[in-house]
Parts: structure tokens; sequence; C-alpha cells
DNA sequence: GCGTTTCAATTACATGTGTAATCAATAGTG
DNA sequence: CACTATTGATTACACATGTAATTGAAACGC
């Protein structure tokens, strides 16, 4: 599974959205927020397919695009690989550290609480 | 300040570790985990250098390298884009993420607990 | 059926990255 | 002082990425 670069991400979120989903529909949602040309989008949606990353099956002269990683599965692997990289494979350690930058507030750590609870339910 | 590579970034690490460092002393100690070329880390030490993420000081020939990047703000700031680009920059739903996948031990949990405990003194 | 519109496929091109090799200057060594 | 070894600087080169433009083929309008 080869990497899926910064932009092609965006786009693949636009997938994830709903899918199937034309290349039309595709770039509408995108520009709502980022202001890609639409040839860029297709260089994207092509380098994704043939990176395995979605599929697309022929509806009439278009294509319908769906995705073939799943969103969860991608968002751990990335973050696991973060974590491995800078803090050496513990989650700890990169949470702390956003307190010492006022990054974290109440709500994030009422969150965190209230997460560490149903774990410890679930387990045990 | 320009983006860091991964390969970058492993560099950086082993400056971080103990600086100024000859480029020798810094081949030698990535070379206990990477099986680099010295004229490989040389091109990542002078990419680093134009970049501002290293400076250095002549000593000699040759030159003594330091960081010019905090590692703790380095690791916060990527973390943080992380989290932003793939958890709507919320860092629960990223922890949350991890107890799924069976990635989350007792330690990690703990580790969690006793941090917030912490913060919640430090906060009113 | 022919021109026009619409897609996807192909090509483009600058910059970044991984991974070095070669060049040039300098410092030791005999 | 000439020769060699070292070390930073410059150059190399393939593949990735951002950001499109051009081309070719199919469908649609008239």
């Amino acid at each position: 599974m080869t990497e899926i670069s910064r932009s092609e991400y965006e786009v693949l979120e636009a997938i994830w959205l709903t899918h199937p989903a034309s290349a039309q529909c595709i770039i509408e949602r995108l520009n709502q927020t980022k202001p890609w040309h639409d040839k860029t989008v297709k260089t994207l949606l092509g380098r994704m397919v043939k990176k395995g990353a979605i599929g697309f099956e022929k509806q009439g002269k278009s294509y319908l695009y769906f995705p073939l990683l799943d969103r969860g599965a991608y968002q751990i692997a990335q973050s696991r690989s973060l974590i491995n990289r800078l803090f050496g494979g513990r989650v700890a350690p990169m949470v702390a550290g956003f307190a010492k930058d006022q990054s974290l507030d109440k709500q994030d750590i009422e969150e965190l609480k209230a997460f560490i609870e149903r774990w410890e339910q679930e387990h045990d």
C-alpha cells in the first residue's frame, strides 16, 4: 500500500463523505474549502486509483469513485506512525506534550476522561 | 520554517541527542540503527542547514552542528498538524481511535490518567 | 452526421526527497 | 614541500508531489 500524499488525502476525505461519487461531485465538495482546479483533482483521483487507494466503476461515460481504504484504519495507521517516529511509540507523552503548549483545553480533558472510563469498563 | 522530511528528522534526532556534534559523530550515531552512507547523511545535513533547521560552527576543517528547532515544539507542531488534518483538531478522538485497534494497553491508560490528574491540579 | 461539450488519459514541469558520487579545498604525514 | 586523506560543496538522478494543460474519445444537440 503505497503512501498517499496530503492532497490525495483531502480528496479521499471528500470520497469518504459519501460514495460512490462522480469526479464532478468530488470536485464540487472539495471546492467548498479548496480552490483546486478540476484538472488537479482529476490527476489526484488518477494517482489514487493507481495506488489502489480508491476504485471506480463506469457509469456511462464517466466514473463513480469509491474508497478502498477504511477511514478509521487509515487514521490509526497514520497516528501510530507519527507516535512511533516522534514519541517512541507511546501515546501519553504525545498528549502530555500538548499540555505544555496550552494546546489542551478543559474539553479535551473531559473527553479523554470519558474515554478512559469507557475503556476501563470494557477491559475487565 | 520549511518542512523537514522523514530522513532529515532522523538526522535531527541524532543531533538533539547531544550537540554540537561533528558530521562524523552524527553519522556514527545514525549508523547504529540506519545503514545510511555517510554521503547521504552529509546531504541531509546540508539540506537542513539551508532550511534553517540546524546551524553549525566551524571547528578547524570540519563543522559542529547544532539544532535550531526545539524538539518538543517540533513534536507538538507535527502532532497538532496531524490531529488537525485527520481528527478535526481534537485529541480525544485520536486516542479513542487507538483503542478500537487494541493499540492501547493498560500502561497507556495509566500514563494518561496520571497525566490528566496532574493537569487538573495545575489548572484551578 | 457534424460540431461541440465532456470526460478520462496522457503529458508537462517545477520542486522535494532518497540516495549517493564527484569535485575542490584543506589539513596532516613523511 | 608534495602526497594523501578528510570533509564540506556541488552535481546526479530517479521517483514523488503539487498543480495543471493538452489530447483523444465518446456522447449530446441540432
